[in-house]
DNA sequence: GGGTATCGTTGGTGCCCCCAACGATACCAT
DNA sequence: ATGGTATCGTTGGGGGCACCAACGATACCC
């Protein structure tokens, strides 16, 4: 059974293959501490950021609010970061990263190195240039 | 707010976000005709292998066969298919596109090939067929 | 014939993304 | 000061793609 002609080579095709292997490997990689992607993105914001509202990390990661906020019990459940009412603003919360949770990040941050080696693997270095190069000009329309 | 550090330049995340965009072009793409992503797969297997089974189908497109059921059940509620009991096999059905199947798959290659177009356009000519060759060699490990 | 494999189907899960609405609170202009 | 507007956290819902387990029914092979 050949493969099929009206989708198999196409570009769009081409890049959902390769997306679904790269979110494989993530995904693998965030496993391995009982987390996801938005998990993930949350601690790599609150590390990068400091201490925000659930807004400026929806708006800081692409994460929906509704999203951030059930993330974010996952994360707090797990003692990787804290939620505590904003004493100057009776509407936020602010949001703390961990000890545990700086930590978890740090690991989970070579796991994801690795994936990026491991997407990468099939390509040349100078390969692997050039695509990074090329695909950063297609996600920004 | 300055992007996220750990996430935004990463080969991983650039595909990701590629792919966003790609898919939601196709799913623009697919939804003039009120389908899916499934839903064009599926018709085109149906016109390049001709009538068959729901398992030939989920092989040859890679969707699972449970998935199959629920896409065919809208194409043949739609007109674009027909599933009829094998007569010389008890197990199967065969599937076949009809008219309407077949011409409204001809408007969506169509719409696929601007899709296409739309994703690779921030990229010269020259850039789009090394883009593509690389990224052919991401998705098989 | 009897064990094994395949088929269609049902039902469920997970991840990512998106939207609408709500009460509560803050802000700003009059 | 007060009223209108905007933001915040939260709840609840949906969609698309992908995957898995189980089932009864049927076919196949030794």
């Amino acid at each position: 059974m050949t493969a099929l002609q009206r989708v198999a080579g196409r570009p769009t095709w081409l890049l959902s293959r390769a997306n679904a292997r790269s979110q494989a490997l993530l995904a693998d990689a965030f496993s391995s501490e009982g987390l996801r992607g938005y998990h993930f993105r949350l601690l790599a914001a609150l590390d990068q950021y400091g201490p925000s509202s659930q807004a400026e990390l929806g708006r800081g990661t692409g994460i929906d609010r509704s999203d951030v906020v059930a993330a974010l019990n996952d994360l707090v459940e797990r003692g990787l970061a804290r939620r505590e009412p904003d004493p100057v603003d009776g509407r936020r919360n602010i949001v703390t990263i961990t000890r545990r949770g700086l930590s978890t990040l740090e690991r989970l941050d070579g796991a994801v190195d690795d994936v990026q080696a491991a997407v990468l693997a099939p390509l040349t270095p100078t390969e692997r240039t050039t695509f990074v190069r090329l695909l950063a000009k297609l996600g920004r329309p």
